[in-house]
DNA sequence: AAGAATTATATGAAAATTCATGTTTTCTGG
DNA sequence: CCAGAAAACATGAATTTTCATATAATTCTT
């Protein structure tokens, strides 16, 4: 199978990277993000609760980078799910700007049970997919993330030319 | 490198597939959707230009599908492109229920910079990852976006047993 | 060919998200 | 120790997104 990128006559998005990874990880998390409402949460209170299940009292911020949620976003969620009683806050004794959040013995319960499904769904998934334990797709995965948080100076520049940069802007 | 996954000691998030697809995506992403930004689009916006550079003139719904926005949510998007001159609206002659949505000659000159735009970072960040012209993780995503969209029928369920998901109904 | 069903898009209200900025607490240099 | 800078969260208003459903046009059924 060969890279169509630069065929004039093929088209663009479906063999765009960013493309790709978007509409991988769309179609791979469709069913159990469907699942996950069933079960009365949306994705991003999801994406908290299976934080905390690795990283139980960290502080907002850094759940926020965990669960690649905006911060000011986050807060909201998670005074949210305090009100539902999922997650509780409790200000750091040590640093009284850190509000630290655990899971509740109610809200650890349901998130032990979606990491659970979640597991099983992940191990199907890759049988299915390619009869292995996905080491392949993940460690390509992770060469990537880590190659592109690695070089934050002179990340591949979007425009290297000034004077292209110029006619853009005013078009 | 090997596979974490069934390690007890291990942390979930890290190393679960959805998590590293969506992590992957979002970091891919993130400098190219910022200089998007710059030029005055918005993510979703960027989206439509790009797919109507591959399909001008499609149906709402199919610019839906192809664009990976939900249709009541695309329908607005495109009001607004409109009214800012990006793309037009005419009704199909031959169904009348039906939008065909084209780009503009403002939009299409936009629509195409930001393609080359895009088309250049991908160039650059492939061959800073692996050198290569990214063939293979490309291969690997279409693969994994076809077999999830393949198996509508008993895809990896999330819960096998009437059982379980009874038990977990009720907790 | 009428009525029912289906398809395509639009719409409205509720909810979530974004972005800029406010508040509080801690850190730092002098 | 103090003033100013920085860090961590919270907040509010504007905007977007979601979800259910309305409207309109076509197709199917009998």
């Amino acid at each position: 199978m060969s890279n169509t990128i630069d065929d004039p006559k093929a088209p663009f998005v479906p063999n765009y990277l960013l493309y790709l990874l978007a509409a991988a990880s769309e179609a791979a998390s469709a069913r159990f993000h469907s699942h996950v409402r069933t079960r009365g949460l949306r994705v991003p209170e999801w994406r908290v609760m299976a934080c905390l299940t690795d990283t139980d009292g960290s502080m907002v911020t850094e759940l926020a980078r965990y669960a690649m949620i905006e911060q000011s976003r986050l807060t909201k969620i998670i005074i949210q799910m305090d009100a539902r009683g999922l997650v509780t806050r409790r200000s750091d004794p040590t640093d009284g700007r850190r509000v630290r959040v655990f899971l509740t013995p109610q809200g650890r319960a349901l998130a032990e049970e979606l990491v659970a499904d979640a597991r099983a769904h992940e191990l199907e998934l890759l049988k299915s997919f390619q009869g292995g334990d996905g080491s392949e797709i993940k460690d390509t995965l992770r060469a990537l993330i880590r190659h592109l948080e690695a070089d934050q100076p002179n990340q591949p520049g979007i425009s290297d030319s000034p004077a292209r940069d110029a006619a853009i802007a005013d078009s």
